[in-house]
DNA sequence: TAGTAATTTATAATCATTGTCATTATGCAA
DNA sequence: TTGCATAATGACAATGATTATAAATTACTA
């Protein structure tokens, strides 16, 4: 569906490049979590001369946009994830993947309902992240 | 109280150096989520000829012992809290000061327990942090 | 008090991310 | 449709936090 790119770009007023065309593409339904290295290496086999500046400026617009987030959660680099509806992450130490988790698993008590609220302690939030780190069912299991 | 600081160290298996322990003091109650540079230059004062390498590698001993928590929420680089206590954080964008969230605010509909999990879909989980991030108190008055 | 193993320090290296700027492409207006 | 102003791209250099290396020093054990 590349009308919903089009659209998506234009409804945050960046212009339609081909490169953020397949960049979104890229993403779209992504459950991989990947760095702007990852996605920058995928882009460089359709366009070969394309520029990890690039990569790093679409994200950072589509991230300001709300369109996707910026995970905080791997301490080697930044990682996107295009699902902007409100969930977790989970970062495995050893192999490095990011995995989702979702907001209604058992584990948590309550419902955090924690894009609802405008503010902590008079502070304006934007975003919200809840991050867990450890090792991996598969990790573990290979000791 | 030094003896505290060569007590900790002591448990936790690293030998009493005179860094350490001005690190472990500096660190002691400062609510101020310092970076390991912010403590390397006050370490400097006293320790003419003391390495960053030093200060990484201490802070990285004291967080894996459980000693202090390695906050993921400034982009720019990793923060310390020498409270191991179970609590949030907000990053301010603007000026970059990292504050305390108390687990018990009122915008948690629930209390979330969440070092009590020993695993999320199969994982192992070895720490958690909620970020919040977004503009603070005094840098949304200043406009 | 000596020996050894960890720690510290000086220094260089790494590597993700950002800045610069010339070139190119997009989208609007005529 | 064309031309233009402006934004985006790409090549490349720079930045800056963090890590690696290796030699010198120090802490702790016996």
């Amino acid at each position: 569906m590349q009308y919903m790119t089009v659209r998506l770009l234009q409804r945050i007023g960046l212009k339609v490049t081909p490169q953020r065309q397949a960049l979104l593409e890229l993403l779209n339904g992504n459950k991989t979590h990947p760095s702007a290295e990852d996605i920058y290496s995928k882009l460089v086999s359709k366009f070969p001369r394309i520029s990890l500046k690039t990569v790093y400026n679409t994200l950072a617009r589509l991230a300001e946009a709300g369109e996707i987030q910026e995970l905080d959660i791997d301490p080697y680099r930044k990682r996107f994830d295009p699902n902007a509806a409100p969930h977790h992450h989970f970062y495995c130490k050893i192999c490095g993947r990011v995995f989702d988790v979702a907001q209604g698993d058992s584990f948590l008590a309550g419902d955090l309902n924690l894009l609802d609220r405008a503010d902590v302690n008079g502070h304006q939030i934007d975003t919200v992240q809840l991050n867990f780190k450890g090792v991996c069912k598969e990790c573990k299991e290979k000791r």
